[in-house]
DNA sequence: CGGCATCCCCCACGATACTG
DNA sequence: CAGTATCGTGGGGGATGCCG
């Protein structure tokens, strides 16, 4: 499961999906998660549809349209990412400090 | 950060040593993370020291013994880290279902 | 005992190009 | 617009061997 998690871009997608009101559209997210490629966007919203996380909606027009939301069980790993992340947030300043005083020798 | 978490090891190594009432032995921990190299164990090892969430204290003798304990800033990751593995304990079959769902087609 | 050093492999990820 | 297809790369990780 951490490696699900640990994906390079899962945690920001699933960030986006959870604050987001509605469903999300590719674009929308290839625009929010800034330097993801299509592919990995593509590829990462697959597996997380795969999982269960997310659903995928397509309107069938031309172009089509496709929307991600995220499902309730999405929305349950958002709320454990949250804790993560602000832990992270909290922390960050220490580790820097840690990292530079562990390198300095 | 969500990239330290997400080292192989790295998670299962924090909960080692949050679960031992005091310092723990290289050894020790090689024999609880079953599977781990003695490559990866020293690795991640130092990665959590220079992070300042892991203190290494070696006991001059030969052979050496080297003992490693977290520190408060590892111990609060480490009720991080429980929330994720709560979650991940409670929701593993929803998604081993939802991927075999998604794989049948 | 507790590491480095070395070699090797795999695959997550990126860049680019093409398509219904 | 929202993808697939293809190719190339870096580095995380495993196996093995040596060493103070």
């Amino acid at each position: 499961m951490l490696d699900r998690i640990g994906g390079k871009w899962t945690s920001m997608l699933v960030k986006l999906l959870a604050s987001a009101p509605d469903e999300v559209r590719f674009s929308e997210l290839k625009r929010g998660a800034t330097g993801i490629s299509q592919k990995m966007l593509a590829q990462t919203l697959r597996s997380l549809e795969r999982d269960g996380l997310v659903t995928r909606r397509v309107e069938p027009t031309v172009p089509p349209r496709v929307h991600y939301a995220l499902t309730s069980l999405g929305r349950s790993l958002e709320t454990a990412l949250v804790v993560v992340r602000t832990w992270a947030e909290a922390h960050m300043a220490a580790i820097d400090d840690a990292r530079r005083a562990f390198d300095r020798r």
